[in-house]
DNA sequence: TTCGTTGCAAATGTTTTGCACCTGA
DNA sequence: TCAGGTGCAAAACATTTGCAACGAA
């Protein structure tokens, strides 16, 4: 693995995503970090979203609903999405991980973690018709 | 909604994946069935593979790690996916949802299912160099 | 100077869709 | 008959990549 270098561009991918709650898709930040870098590619934006989720400083949310999110909060936590209006939150709640060890009985291989999604209607869309 | 109308292909979909314990993906599922359909379309496959997944016939498995997959076991039960291999298996583990319960503590809207993917080294990943 | 990074555009891989024809009920 | 299903090809998306120019160390 080469040695990094600084880049303008990777800290304000880093930086949006930190200033951010929700999780926004590759296309959100490209068209948010527009607005301070005119010329950025959406290329830049994909490289450096995946460097930064596989040096762990961000995290990639996959949900097979579109596009892929990125969430800049790496302290662990779950998330929750909603059927209706899709929009993905982070749930506030004990630790699961005890679920590894239940997983582990009985499997041949090594079990390292889990990612876990919570599906169902958001409080939003709860009080709509 | 309309009301669905027997087809071959459809039924063709569906009992090819009851015949498998991996967890093949449209593409796979395509190539094999040429065989039986040797017209058969992709497009098809997909739109068959899409309604049965709606009316819980089968499973859609979305990894993150290239196409998704399909599943034609429909207990519940959760997957293994090998960061090495990348196969994907089914884990015969007891029930962890309870998580379910745990997650609502909070939670604003109405969380009412879940996917559980583990990851980690498979039994036979692990045997090799 | 060196080598990682960027912008741009083209390419890739996966999935969806428009349309004319086919088929089950 | 008629609404749903199919094959084919094109389109739509999301993401990756080749390459020449740029910039940090």
């Amino acid at each position: 693995m080469p040695t990094l270098k600084y880049s303008r561009q990777r800290e304000a991918v880093k930086e949006f995503l930190a200033s951010r709650i929700d999780h926004p898709t590759a296309d959100t930040v490209y068209t948010n970090l527009r607005e301070k870098f005119p010329n950025i590619s959406l290329g830049t934006v994909y490289r450096n979203l995946s460097l930064l989720a596989d040096m762990g400083e961000i995290i990639k949310i996959t949900t097979g609903d579109g596009a892929d999110r990125f969430d800049g909060r790496i302290t662990p936590h779950n998330h929750f999405i909603c059927r209706k209006c899709h929009k993905v939150s982070d749930l506030e709640m004990e630790s699961i991980d005890s679920i590894l060890g239940i997983a582990q009985k009985n499997f041949p291989g090594k079990i390292d973690s889990h990612v876990t999604n919570f599906y169902g209607i958001c409080g939003d869309c709860i009080k709509k018709p």
